[in-house]
DNA sequence: ACCTGAACACCGTTCAAGT
DNA sequence: ACCTGAACACCGTTCAAGT
């Protein structure tokens, strides 16, 4: 009678307590209070914390907006990386969740198999295609965790006096110029070929 | 008569148990124990654990090698970025305490400083060149957060079936990829110019 | 199939008090 | 100047047992 929970009621609700709270308050035992159960009752819906976040972070990902295919590759890399972006900061610490499980196997391949087939129409080698879909989706993943911990740190008010990386206020020119630096820089290179 | 402690003892412990047990396992306690010490002494020499981390990710960074000052800014760029790299690699998890820490104001300022002289000769403006000396330090810091949680997981015998980003078995091919993927996107940008 | 209750082995941090 | 001892308010995880 009383309500019983399923796998996905549980990344669900952490969904929602992540984005409210912050991944430093998503405790198994809070999420457990989320769900008026016990701590221990999630462990038969999940092996543990790192799975639980595993599933949180692709749910992140997959809410990335679909891009145009029809678009020249360099225009198509560069909205694909602008909306990985944005589904990382679509929630609260969306990109440290994402980056704590991206190098476990566990996600991100299909984000990652998103800018590989960006650069599909290119001249480049299937080998330099992924080279470069990895150092993108390490720029991006990087870039917007730092981002969030900005923003976070901000929130406390800790004005820090010597932030070597505070230019970027509007949160938003260092992204795009790094994806411009790494399209260009792309491009020089097969350029080079034609 | 007891060993009493001063803070750059602190530091250079937890430096030790940081790469002989990773970030996990340097916990307060632990550290204390390391010195012999009750945990709460810690508190005397160091106002709480982040500020620690802050104080151990400023170490690794500085033992960062220094790099030749009259090499053709492409070339010092890409040696400054191996640098950082190689200090980073040289602790475990380094990456991660570096990470954990740079947003927040309290570390990593002289390592962007070296990514924004490495420029000076270019061409570029002074607004370039910080914007790109963040991408860069924003990408060596994700990529080798990203090898490091890679290696970790490789150590506990993950197999994991689909890793996207597995592609980099030698550990630095994505690495030199995209420092040169930004280098050649800047000389472009730079380039069209002159 | 899904959950409780109790326990285990931990955390970071504070604070009065000691020397 | 540097540390102890005790406490507070937590953690993730396991496991027998319940329904």
């Amino acid at each position: 009678m009383t309500t019983r929970h399923s796998r996905d009621d549980v990344v669900a609700t952490a969904l929602d307590l992540l984005d409210e709270h912050g991944l430093a308050d998503l405790t198994m035992r809070r999420l457990a209070a989320a769900l008026d159960v016990q701590a221990s009752a999630l462990y038969w819906h999940v092996p543990n914390k790192q799975s639980l976040l595993a599933l949180v972070a692709d749910r992140i990902l997959e809410r990335a907006r679909p891009v145009e295919h029809d678009l020249d590759w360099p225009e198509r890399v560069r909205a694909e990386s602008g909306a990985l972006r944005d589904a990382l900061l679509a929630y609260r610490d969306g990109a440290e969740v994402v980056s704590s499980t991206i190098a476990l196997g566990l996600g991100a391949s299909a984000a990652w198999v998103r800018l590989l087939e960006a650069t599909a129409t290119s001249d480049a080698t299937v080998d330099e295609r992924e080279l470069a879909a990895s150092v993108l989706l390490e720029f991006i993943v990087g870039h917007v965790f730092r981002e969030q911990q900005q923003s976070h740190a901000d929130a406390l008010g800790a004005a820090a006096p010597d932030r070597a990386l505070d230019r970027d206020p509007d949160g938003g020119r260092v992204f795009s110029f790094g994806v411009d630096l790494i399209v260009d820089g792309f491009r020089a290179r097969v350029g080079a070929r034609a």
